[in-house]
DNA sequence: CTTGAAATACGAAAAACTTCGTACTAACTT
DNA sequence: AAGTTAGTACGAAGTTTTTCGTATTTCAAG
C-alpha cells in the first residue's frame, strides 16, 4: 500500500487569496461562526462573500489546518491555527523571493514607496531599525 | 451589442506566480528568447518549466501586455512591458492591502525579520528613511 | 528539392481556486 | 407535533492558471 501523502503533510503552500481575506478576520476577532466572518467581509466590502462560499471556504481550511473549529455549540466558532505575525513573515519571505530575488532593502524601499508612510510609522522603523542585529557590523 | 470589455483594460492584475517567475528573468536578461527564459529558470530550478510551457506563458502575457516581442528574428525575442519597480511596487502594496491592513510599517518590520538584512541594507534604508517626505510632520 | 532541426501556434487537459445550490439537521415556536 | 428558522455538509459547476502534446512553419544543409 503506498502511503498516502496529505497536501498538507508536504508544503505548506501560502494561503490563497479568499483564505488570507478569511484569515484577517479571525484574527481580528479572535474567533468567530461562519457568520460572523461573513458579515464582518460584507461590511469591509473589498470582496463579495456569499454565506455557502464562506463556509466552504472554512471547511476546506479546516482540513488544510489553516483553522480550528469548536463544534460544541450548533454554530461552530472558528479560530485562526497560524499566528498572523508567522503567516506575514511567511508571505513576505514569499513575496521576497519571488519579486525581489531576496533583497530586503529593496522590498523595504517599495513599501515606503507604495504608501506614504505616516510621522508615526516612520519613526516606528527607524527605532527598530537601531535595534536590529544587522549581520555583521 | 453589449461592449466586450478585455480583461486587459479594467484591472491590470497582479501578475501570476508563473508570469513573475518569467518576468524576473526578462528583467535580469533585459530581452531573451523563449529558450533562453525557459534555460534560465530550469538552471535556478524553483520551478520545473518545459519548453512549450514557457513558449505558451510568453503568448499569452503578449496578449495581456505584459511582456512586447520582436519578431524580426526567427526566434521571437521578448522583453518586460512591466517597469520591474512599478511591478514591484504593485505587489508590496497588494500585499500591504491584503495582509497587512495597510499598515507599512508592520509590514517592513516583518521584512526585515524575515530575513537578515545585511549591514548595508539597513544602511540603505536608513539613509531612505531620512530622505522620505514622511506625511504631516 | 528534400530532409531534419528548431521554432511558433494552438487546443485542450489538468490543477488550483472560488462560488453556489440543494439536501439535510438541529433547535426553537406555536 | 408541525412548521419555521438557522445552521452544516457537500457535490458540482465556473473560473483562472498551468502544463503539455501535436500540428505547422521556417531555415539551413545536403
Amino acid at each position: 500500500m503506498k502511503t498516502m501523502m496529505t497536501k498538507n503533510a508536504s508544503t505548506p503552500r501560502r494561503p490563497t487569496d479568499a483564505e488570507l481575506e478569511i484569515l484577517r478576520v479571525l484574527w481580528d476577532l479572535g474567533e468567530a461562526t461562519v457568520r460572523e466572518v461573513q458579515e464582518t467581509i460584507e461590511k469591509e466590502k473589498r470582496r463579495a462573500a456569499g454565506y455557502t462560499t464562506v463556509l466552504k471556504l472554512l471547511q476546506i481550511m479546516t482540513e488544510k489546518g489553516l483553522v480550528e473549529r469548536n463544534e460544541s455549540e450548533r454554530a461552530h466558532v472558528y479560530r485562526a491555527r497560524l499566528e498572523r505575525e508567522e503567516t506575514e513573515k511567511q508571505l513576505v519571505g514569499d513575496l521576497l523571493e519571488r519579486a525581489f530575488g531576496g533583497s530586503a532593502s529593496r522590498l523595504v524601499l517599495q513599501a515606503l514607496a507604495s504608501k506614504t508612510a505616516s510621522a508615526e510609522e516612520i519613526a516606528e522603523i527607524r527605532e527598530f531599525l537601531d535595534r536590529v542585529p544587522g549581520e555583521d557590523s
